[in-house]
DNA sequence: CGTGACCAAATTTTT
DNA sequence: TTTGGTCACG
């Protein structure tokens, strides 16, 4: 007990000692919430209570994954403890009473991208050009209207939302606010689950939510949520800080405890921090404060380009000398990462880009979760239409426009459709059907019940690595060695959860943000504000505080005190320094155009705040200078290309467009039983013979047992991708 | 039916 | 700067 109370302050202690009953907790920003969170899972379990009447519900898995972790140094290894993320817990949860819930129990979860793939096919088929904006438009109105911002749905929407509905319910698939609202129908079983209920960032709590976590508690009411009103930065997607009131309104009685004591920033941070969200009208009043010192005061600076902007920021990175991990740079739009990534590849400085594209996102990654998933639930047609001309099997558009006539003339589904062929579609088009429904049924067997990474084996064998194995090109081999760190996570996955099938990866691959991947290397920070939201560094960049970026214009809209909360968030996340800056032209595909400050710059107290005037004069002064040194860095990127990775000037390294291609970990950890000996020789780099090919060098190597693979460059005939057991080590030199 | 060339559009933020 | 969609040809 002594260690679960330890070092914290009256209002700490209150929160993690009153156990029974409903409390809010609001929290400002540093003030110690994760660290009463799981004090106060500890104190329960701690209280003799079984850690399966717990739950705990984040923002994010990796938060999830984190908070456990501390909860069991606190009081050693607990199992039944739940914890996860609201969609991650409600997928869990429709597995397991999919009969009550009354859905599919193979029901497939559709992300975002599946979303708008669904909704442009709707389009389409009822003869409207789906161009971007209206499938915007549509995803907007439909998720408004599920939450209920808006009460109709109008003209042709309300008939677009219909059938949405039911493409998703014929092809047995949820989409994300769908895994919510399916599981307010277990209100027979929910209640019984949980004694006590923790919920973090309860500031970003949706309505519908809000209603699962009423359910959960109808029984006791012992819920503990945390938020900070201030730090509500996600109404855009039905987050509404307004639930913060209504907590108290929906818990009579419930007792309220404020964290106001800062501890991780200085002074002047807490200080600018405060008085700029103090501008906002829709707040609770708080004070946030520190018993730390003063510290450096924010540093402010002015530039006439972003490239500029980033040289400076590298080069402030560098002049502090410290670990590289301790600096993050925070952009409003993922699209802004750019400058810096190319600047702190040029000073050769390691760096993490988070989020941007997420890997299960990339098109090659998605092919490959789609047969799987149809391996599964042969309904969901996304999936089914993606693949079925995946690889190339003479399977066109004309073919399959015609299948969908058919199915939709008998009212059977496309997969009842492609058994029973008719005899109207024929040749190669029917001949590509037939092996495709034989892939699918062959890799349904496994799928079923066996580990995740049979299938995937059993699938890369069947077509051959789906088209991506033939290695024509850079691409291509970048494609494919992304599928053998799929399969690679697979087996991670596999040995996490030794009883776990392919279903629970999936379902875990989908609910998965690409900020919380894992990440392997350290370096300089890059990421949105709204990734960082949780999390804390030394030093903290703010880059691009212009009208229009930051806060952000978007059709000639902006909701300036979500902007404002957004810059709280923002300079909340140093501990020791800060440093904003803003250019005077910027662009982002077009021309780039000019620019001016930040109101949010005035907001901030003049005696928290250094203007660097260096960086104005020398924008000035460099203004040539710089754009000499471009045209220098892009001849030698031509030069780079042409000649290939063996260019002198090559750190300028991959210029290409494998973005954040995701890095193969250094070495596999926990290496697996060697099952031949000859696995042990035939790794990556080493010099091997093939009876037909000759020789050739490794450069992948992934798999093993007998599906264990290598991609080798022959001498004769360029890539290939073979079985090890096909391959010979030779002596090298 | 597949391929390659050309043109248009796109950039909030994420479960 | 990239991606995707369409069109014409083989």
């Amino acid at each position: 007990m002594s260690s679960i109370l330890k070092d914290l302050n009256p209002p700490q202690k209150k929160s993690v000692s009153t156990i029974n009953g409903p409390l809010m907790v609001l929290a400002g920003a540093g003030s110690g919430k994760t660290r009463v969170l799981t004090r106060r899972i500890a104190n329960i379990v701690h209280q003799g209570i079984s850690p399966h009447r717990i739950i705990a519900v984040t923002f994010t898995n990796k938060a999830a994954q984190e908070m456990k972790i501390r909860v069991e140094e606190l009081i050693g290894k607990i199992d039944g403890l739940w914890i996860g993320t609201f969609h991650s817990i409600a997928a869990r949860l429709l597995r397991m009473y999919h009969a009550q819930a009354d859905v599919s129990r193979y029901f497939v979860i559709y992300d975002a991208d599946d979303q708008k793939r669904l909704i442009k096919r709707i389009l389409k088929e009822l003869n409207v050009q789906p161009d971007a904006k209206i499938v915007r438009e549509c995803i907007n109105l439909f998720e408004a209207y599920r939450r209920g911002s808006i009460n109709t749905l109008f003209k042709p929407y309300s008939h677009y939302y219909k059938i949405y509905r039911e493409q998703l319910g014929k092809s047995d698939a949820i989409d994300f606010t769908g895994l919510l609202e399916y599981v307010l129908r277990l209100k027979d079983v929910l209640p019984e689950l949980w004694d006590y209920v923790l919920v973090d960032e309860f500031q970003d709590t949706s309505k519908i939510q809000f209603d699962f976590l009423k359910m959960m508690v109808s029984k006791n009411r012992n819920i503990c949520v945390v938020g900070d009103d201030d730090q509500s930065i996600y109404s855009w997607r039905g987050a509404n800080p307004a639930y913060l009131l209504r907590f108290k309104q929906e818990f009579k009685g419930a007792c309220t405890v404020r964290l106001e004591q800062n501890y991780r920033s200085t002074g002047n941070i807490i200080k600018a921090a405060s008085s700029l969200v103090a501008n906002n009208e829709n707040r609770h009043e708080k004070t946030l404060w520190t018993s730390a010192e003063k510290g450096e005061p924010i540093a402010i600076a002015s530039f006439e380009t972003p490239a500029k902007e980033a040289k400076w920021i590298v080069k402030t990175i560098k002049d502090l000398k410290d670990n590289f991990d301790n600096f993050a740079v925070l952009y409003r739009l993922n699209a802004m990462s750019r400058n810096f990534e190319e600047e702190l590849r040029r000073n050769k400085i390691p760096y993490r880009l988070i989020g941007g594209l997420r890997f299960y996102s990339r098109s090659e990654i998605k092919d490959i979760l789609s047969y799987l998933r149809l391996a599964l639930n042969k309904n969901s047609e996304t999936d089914l239409l993606r693949v079925i001309n995946k690889p190339r099997r003479g399977v066109g558009k004309k073919s399959i426009e015609r299948l969908f006539k058919l199915a939709r003339g008998e009212n059977k589904t496309i997969w009842e459709t492609l058994l029973e062929l008719p005899p109207s579609i024929r040749g190669r088009s029917r001949k590509g059907i037939n092996s495709f429904c034989r892939i699918i049924e062959e890799l349904t067997c496994v799928a079923k019940d066996a580990p995740a990474v049979e299938s995937i084996d059993l699938l890369l064998e069947l077509t051959n690595s789906v088209g991506y194995g033939s290695l024509k090109d850079e691409e291509e081999e970048d494609r494919f060695e992304n599928i053998l760190e799929l399969r690679r996570s697979m087996g991670e996955f596999t040995q996490k959860h030794p009883e776990s099938t392919l279903h629970e990866f999936l379902d875990e691959v989908s609910l998965l943000s690409s900020s919380e991947e894992e990440d392997g290397e350290e370096g300089v920070n890059l990421m949105t504000i709204h990734a960082a939201k949780g999390l804390e560094f030394d030093y903290v960049f703010l880059p691009g505080w212009e009208k229009g970026i930051f806060p952000l214009i978007r059709q000639d809209e902006v909701d300036m005190e979500e902007e404002r909360r957004l810059a709280y968030v923002s300079i909340t996340r140093a501990r020791k320094r800060v440093f904003i800056s803003k250019v005077g032209r910027r662009g982002f595909w077009g021309a780039p155009q000019q620019v001016t400050a930040s109101p949010f710059l005035d907001e901030l107290p003049p005696e928290c705040i250094s203007w660097d005037k260096d960086s104005f004069v020398k924008s000035q002064d460099e203004e040539g200078g710089f754009s000499h040194y471009a045209d220098i860095f892009k001849d030698n990127f031509e030069k780079f290309d042409k000649t290939g990775p063996s260019s002198p000037k090559s750190s300028v390294s991959k210029p290409r467009k494998r973005k954040i291609t995701r890095k193969t970990k250094p070495s596999t950890k926990g290496k697996k039983p060697p099952t031949a000996e000859n696995e042990k020789k035939i790794r990556t780099g080493v010099i091997v013979s093939h009876p037909k090919f000759g020789k050739g060098r490794v450069k992948v190597i992934a798999g093993q047992g007998k599906m264990r693979k290598a991609i080798v460059y022959f001498k004769s005939c360029g890539k290939k991708i073979i079985l090890t057991s096909f391959l010979h080590p030779v002596a090298d030199k």
